[in-house]
DNA sequence: GCTAGTTTCCTTACATGTACAAAAACTCAC
DNA sequence: GTGAGTTTTTGTACATGTAAGGAAACTAGC
């Protein structure tokens, strides 16, 4: 038995070995973004710090969105934790949209990614199910369900997208934005509300209300018919 | 009086005197948005464009991404019409949120741009307006009013957002992607929402539901209390 | 005229993602 | 062993956004 192949693998896969793994590629991608933060994450830098050459890195991922990609579902998977669940089938989904929303906030990178069509990795599949099936218990059904699910979707990565990108502009310039100045000189007769609402505008835009929205959405989802 | 300066401007701005200015910036690359797409405009075809160099465009705009939102803003004050508006307040706010959502559904590009924290054209203005008032008009203080205002903007840019990137993805290459496969493999047992809904998730979240879900969003917001 | 000051423009240079093609490292059939 | 086939790696090259510094074109004061 000593000419046997490696006793872990058979051996058999013809072609020149390969001397990284794509999930060397993810591990090393994100001790980078947990260190130095998203803009650390180069192609060129990860290549070398996993010691290899930029474009090795094409060939385990296809380019550096699905890169990224494979970074949130590694981060989902570690990070989702599932919740203790009420029994109250409209509090099921609050609960379940909250956790995944708690989740993604606390990690601001990606928002690029958020754009996918859906949170699709494994370990975000049981929330989705959850979300599901307490519209389904709420008396909705299945195909409702779905567009319930995808709605708190579409609110829940457009909050999140929407609030980094704008925290990331403000802490990018302190230069005052055109929208800013949009909103000093507003003409009271055309527009008596905004003006109205001129001074409390950041503040009042500052304010977290996803759970305001969520629940809005959510009742709305399971009254209308 | 012929040794007066310009007639059109009394000429006393000190420095050189610019050779290309911002609308024009603006306007050719909407010309050249509108001919080749988004993925045409480049900083440096843009210089050659309108007879320049590419940093020279960087006097006038502060970096490609403010471009872009300004090529939006010039966007949507050329093609926002005001719609008539019904007495209900609660249908204003969802006939204005609707023509606010055709006009950016009907430019997919710029999806980066959305990300901004509000749509703050001059011309979107009034559409704004015309929501926050609804909403005041239905019995919410001001503060709901545009806490209101922004879930539906959350809700409606993480629609296009979400959206019209997954159709980029679904032309760029027809391989099988990573999400699709995950739903071919569920097991019935752990999440059986999603194994009763596979088959028919890709057509269903095909289906265009922004109209209800804001109308649940909207009737969320306005019985809550 | 000349100099100083100001604004706009141009040249050069760099980091980045990634296309393309060739080289390298392996398996298998002979 | 030799050659064909396959997979991974590498080297080179290009387009892009944009930072940095200097040149150019003007005005105002002398």
């Amino acid at each position: 038995m000593a000419g046997m192949p490696q006793p872990t693998a058979p051996r058999k896969a013809p072609g020149r070995p390969p001397r990284i793994s794509r999930e060397e590629i993810i591990g090393t991608a994100r001790r980078i973004v947990t260190e130095g933060g998203v803009s650390r994450l180069t192609m060129r830098r990860l290549a070398a710090e996993v010691g290899s050459t930029p474009m090795a890195l094409y060939h385990h991922v296809r380019d550096k969105e699905e890169l990224l990609v494979l970074l949130l579902d590694d981060y989902a998977s570690r990070t989702l934790r599932r919740p203790e669940l009420p029994d109250d089938p409209r509090e099921r989904v609050v609960v379940a949209a909250t956790a995944i929303h708690e989740a993604l906030a606390a990690c601001p990178w990606i928002v690029e990614v958020l754009t996918a069509d859906d949170l699709m990795s494994t370990s975000a599949l049981w929330f989705v199910e959850q979300i599901v099936d307490g519209f389904v218990a709420s008396g909705l059904p299945l195909e409702r369900a779905v567009h319930g699910y995808r709605s708190l979707w579409y609110y829940t990565a457009g909050e999140i997208v929407v609030r980094t990108t704008a925290a990331r502009r403000r802490t990018d310039d302190g230069r005052t934005t055109y929208r800013e100045q949009v909103f000093s000189d507003l003409d009271p007769d055309e527009l008596p509300r905004l003006a109205q609402a001129a001074d409390r505008w950041a503040p009042l835009t500052a304010e977290d209300t996803y759970s305001d929205g969520l629940r809005a959405l959510v009742d709305g989802l399971l009254t209308s018919r």
